[in-house]
DNA sequence: GCCGTTTTCGGCCCGACTGTTTTCAGTCG
């Protein structure tokens, strides 16, 4: 039987706060089950294995005794009894109404008692036979938010990912800052947080008494519908479906603002809880003490009222990051200046639509020292792999490139095919010409989590092994992770001295940011690649950089980060 | 259901907007 997952476990406990909430009961105790979802979720160690080492669960925050026997319940049968319970007393479908904006859990309550609506069918059928008119509290306005929630409730789903919100965002910034009576206009969210992915765009603006910000925001070119509107804040769909939101607030308010919306919800939460104990409030305009403010233009502020380091919005997810600020022991998070070459580049010899000449001058005007050249090998024949006569001749190539190339150099590699039994797509007498090698899975994706673990732990003892690229080969929105114990991955990486990739195309980030977190905590160094296949690809470092903020990364877990010097002297050691 | 050198009971983050009703509950982030 596979071991249950860290997300079906957070996925159960929301489903019990779901039932719970809808039922009535003590929103307290739902928001247990949700605090303990969260943590679940975002801790790096399965809870499946913490529980066969005998960890006490106790110790995670938000899990007590109850939600540690039932998380021990789960990993021991694959089952929850109570949530089984729970489901008899309540039809199969109920939950899915709660997706449907304007329906809460009082609502859903109100239309199951009221109407026997007990899934999003019920609910369509009695919105067409005008019963819903009857329900008290539901006016015209509120049904036809129903309908429309029913028609595009796939749309709401949706979440966008990084490098498709971002640059929206940007755009409308800039012509908000223009407007009349605008001071600053900031990201926030989980945009501003550099999540892989995101919901909608949050925008916060600090503006003048009369101001027109509010105004340009509602007029928009490209807008499909103003969900919202009001004086401090508003929300807008744009035609390509996402959800814009704006909040306009005094100069002075603008740091708690900023800082509020950029959550993320479980790290504000935290800090306001650490507010009410030292007899401090935090809202959205400021830090309070009693009536009197004692801060909030500035987001430092909040830090500064609990003697805090401030935390970079990419570390606000309540991971640890307050206790390390509060003993001034943050990490210093990489910075994009770190970075001192790129390792995963395609050329014309595979898939790439560049020459290498061409990657290596626009690597260098990128300010690099070195690149690796990592064409695909034989095996990958939709990607043109190459066979051992072409790799020859790239060699010779590279060769004669680095005789004439000053202030750049550029590194023989390639990127090897995985086999199902484990081995590498290359002969011996290639590897050994190679400075390093990139090694990554592209067939057999749905091999069991045993195999497939096994397929990449045999790959790894092999002495030319440097690199596993994408280690987990998901693709954001389209392909899940293929199954594999990523614990034993990087001990065996940490053993052999391997280092594991962070792809940085927008569409992999693959390491997530909580294997990147989890990578440095097991002293396993990660490099950050772009896998660049054209020129304009190089440019995609930055996504990785933010992940690798997210997962905690500083300048010394990179390898990537090393000069060109300590870099070849490391690549050596790692060859056995 | 969790949590705790002020507590094992009694708290639990906070406010804007909407719709419907006429002072507020529900939803949302």
């Amino acid at each position: 039987m596979p071991k249950v997952t860290n997300r079906k476990i957070a996925e159960i406990f929301n489903e019990i706060a779901d039932l719970l909430d809808i039922d009535g009961e003590n929103p307290f105790r739902v928001r247990a089950y949700r605090n303990a979802a969260r943590t679940v979720l975002g801790y790096p160690r399965q809870m499946a294995d913490l529980v066969e080492e005998g960890f006490d669960l106790t110790t995670l925050r938000g899990i007590g005794k109850e939600l540690a026997k039932k998380i021990d319940e789960m990993v021991q049968t694959g089952r929850l009894a109570y949530l089984e319970t729970l489901k008899q007393t309540h039809p199969p479908q109920i939950e899915a109404l709660l997706k449907i904006p304007g329906l809460g859990p009082g609502r859903v309550r109100l239309l199951h008692e009221l109407l026997h609506i007990n899934s999003l069918d019920d609910l369509e059928k009695a919105l067409h036979e005008g019963k819903l008119e009857k329900v008290p509290g539901f006016g015209k306005k509120l049904i036809a938010k129903i309908e429309n929630g029913i028609q595009t409730r796939r749309y709401e789903a949706h979440r966008f990912k990084l490098s498709e919100a971002l640059p929206v965002a940007e755009w409308i910034v800039k012509i908000l800052k223009k407007t009349r009576g605008a001071l600053h206009v900031e990201i926030a969210g989980s945009l501003r947080r550099r999540k892989e992915t995101v919901h909608d765009i949050d925008l916060v603006a600090a503006c003048e008494a009369q101001s027109d910000t509010m105004v340009y925001f509602l007029n928009l070119p490209k807008i499909q519908k103003i969900v919202m509107k009001g004086t401090t804040r508003s929300t807008i769909v744009l035609e390509n479906g996402m959800s814009v939101d704006l909040r306009v607030v005094p100069v002075e308010s603008f740091g708690a603002t900023l800082h509020h919306f950029t959550g993320s919800k479980a790290h504000n939460i935290t800090l306001r809880k650490m507010a009410v104990e030292k007899k401090m409030k935090i809202n959205e305009y400021g830090i309070w003490q009693g009536e009197k403010r004692i801060g909030g233009e500035k987001e430092q502020d909040i830090y500064n009222a609990f003697g805090m380091q401030y935390i970079e919005p990419e570390m606000r997810e309540n991971r640890g990051e307050i206790a390390l600020a509060q003993k001034h022991a943050l990490p210093k998070l990489i910075l994009q200046s770190d970075i001192k070459g790129d390792l995963h580049l395609h050329t014309t010899y595979s898939d790439g639509l560049a020459s290498i000449k061409e990657m290596v001058l626009q690597a260098k005007a990128l300010g690099y020292e070195y690149i690796a050249i990592t064409d695909h090998t034989e095996h990958l024949k939709v990607a043109h792999g190459m066979d051992e006569k072409r790799v020859r001749a790239q060699l010779e190539e590279i060769d004669a490139l680095n005789e004439r190339l000053e202030g750049i150099t550029i590194l023989k590699s390639a990127e090897v095919d995985i086999l199902e039994d484990g081995s590498l797509d290359m002969p011996r007498s290639v590897l050994e010409a190679l400075d390093l090698t990139v090694c990554s899975v592209h067939t057999k994706f749905n091999l069991s989590r045993q195999k497939q673990t096994q397929r990449i732990l045999k790959a790894m003892e092999d002495p030319y092994f440097t690199i596993l690229a994408h280690p987990t080969g998901r693709l954001i929105g389209l392909r899940e992770p293929y199954a594999i114990d990523i614990e034993a991955v990087m001990q065996q990486a940490k053993a052999r001295g391997c280092i594991l990739e962070l792809n940085a195309q927008p569409d992999r980030l693959d390491l997530n940011d909580i294997h990147c977190k989890m990578a440095k905590e097991m002293g396993v160094r990660i490099a950050i690649s772009t896998d660049a296949h054209s020129l304009n690809d190089l440019d995609l470092m930055c996504y990785g950089i933010w992940q690798a903020r997210r997962g905690w990364l500083e300048k010394k877990d990179v390898l990537n980060t090393l000069s060109l010097s300590a870099l070849q002297k490391l690549l050596r050691s790692i060859k056995i």
